[in-house]
DNA sequence: GCGTTCCGTGACAATGCTGTGACGGTAGCG
DNA sequence: CGCTACCGTCACAGCATTGTCACGGAACGC
């Protein structure tokens, strides 16, 4: 089979024998494995091609490993991406800011490929494993995040920017109410500042765009509350 | 605000004084804490009160903690529950079964309390940070926290907000009677003044929401105490 | 039975919340 | 440069919700 079903890891480390070895055990354990030595071009292939898992080392040459988490975390595309951080052992108290950078988790150096691979397995069982590829389906629409496309019922719909991410976030967890600012935080980013009611012409406009004549509303307002994607009926 | 907008972890661990150290230092940090040092009685709080987040000892005394893990993992209501191992540096290879068993992250004893918090910080994140809201129940009403939603006989019911927020109190604390300025402080907020009075008029409202014709009236009023969620069959 | 206390009920004015259209600003593109 | 698409903010209107009150009836103590 191709390498396409399997789990896809970015190795962000420029240690050539540390990556040689990475790769051989994690490709032993079924992974993808590609690897960079450069902060920059490991941004570059993030973007198009977003990987699984990223493992990241804290000293890069062109680009510190916390210095590129920090703008991944900054994307609304790569907020989710699992990070684990590699760190030499002297550098622990680094680590802890990288954590709070946005990694999810950091290893010391040396380390086990064992303990490795375990936190690996669990943090891509956490993230569902398989985050970005998946297409997302609520009644009669489908968004499908590579080809960035939505249908419903057939026919195509025309979403600017900022309406696909809403809607994507909606369908990544449908049935619940966000408030606004729960909203704001996951589609415009956690630092941005931007008046809460903006959602509200942007779920106007949502509507606008994926509601057709004489198709039901599938977002629904829940007074004082927030915004869920849901009909109105009971199901 | 109160402490239940703060983060809830629940410690999992038997030896005092770390415990007193966790507590503490968590505490500092905004989150509200318990603790047990009992994994048959985690088990049962963790049911009716699910934290945001497990810090879980391995060494236990009733139940060992990879078991009460195993258990956790084996139920769909916390099954995505943020699980923290605490292991003796010389258990390590334990610890590697713990993460493949479910955990989500480990860390040896002993640690640094900022790297400990680091990583709570990094997996409350990664969980969103929404605390697990299970559904409530009583009798035939049935209400969803998360999608907002009151079901009563199958229909819907349409609450407004301060109704939605007065049932999801009754809700949690059923059988129990409350006088009307503990309400007022529940529902309403400490510091806001409204007449006591008011309490009444919103449990009128409540009791047109959800009393559809021929369905008898939960809500029980207690003279000169107060009101209670309860089934009103006294002779 | 009777007075007193307490609660249910309907009405109402004030407030709060959301839908909607419009407007100016900006970034991308030919 | 002009054009287009998109974004964030605002003002306003319409409606839902809220807190309070007055009245009357029910429950209670004696």
């Amino acid at each position: 089979m191709s390498d396409h079903n399997k789990p896809y890891i970015l190795i962000v480390e420029d240690e050539a024998p540390l990556v040689t070895l990475l790769r051989y055990n994690l490709e032993k354990q079924g992974f993808r494995v590609e690897d960079t030595g450069d902060g920059g071009e490991a941004l570059t292939r993030i973007t198009e091609a977003p990987p699984d898992l990223l493992l990241l080392d804290w000293m890069l040459p062109t680009m510190s490993g916390i210095e590129l988490c920090r703008q991944l975390r900054r994307r609304p595309a790569t907020r989710q991406l699992p990070i684990i951080m590699l760190t030499a052992r002297a550098e622990e108290q680094d680590a802890v800011r990288g954590l709070d950078t946005g990694a999810d988790d950091y290893i010391t150096k040396p380390f086990s490929t064992e303990a490795l691979i375990a936190r690996i397995r669990a943090l891509l069982r956490r993230s569902g494993s398989v985050p970005q590829k998946l297409k997302l389906n609520f009644h009669d629409i489908s968004l499908d995040p590579a080809s960035h496309r939505v249908i419903r019922n057939g026919r195509a719909l025309h979403l600017g920017p900022t309406e696909f991410r809403l809607l994507e976030f909606f369908l990544r967890h449908p049935k619940r109410v966000f408030s606004r600012e729960d909203v704001l935080n996951a589609v415009w980013g956690r630092d941005i500042h931007v008046e809460p009611r903006t959602v509200d012409v942007h779920i106007r406009r949502l509507r606008k765009a994926i509601n057709g004549p004489g198709e039901i509303d599938i977002v629904r307002t829940v007074r004082a509350a927030g915004y869920a994607l849901d009909l109105d009926e009971i199901a």
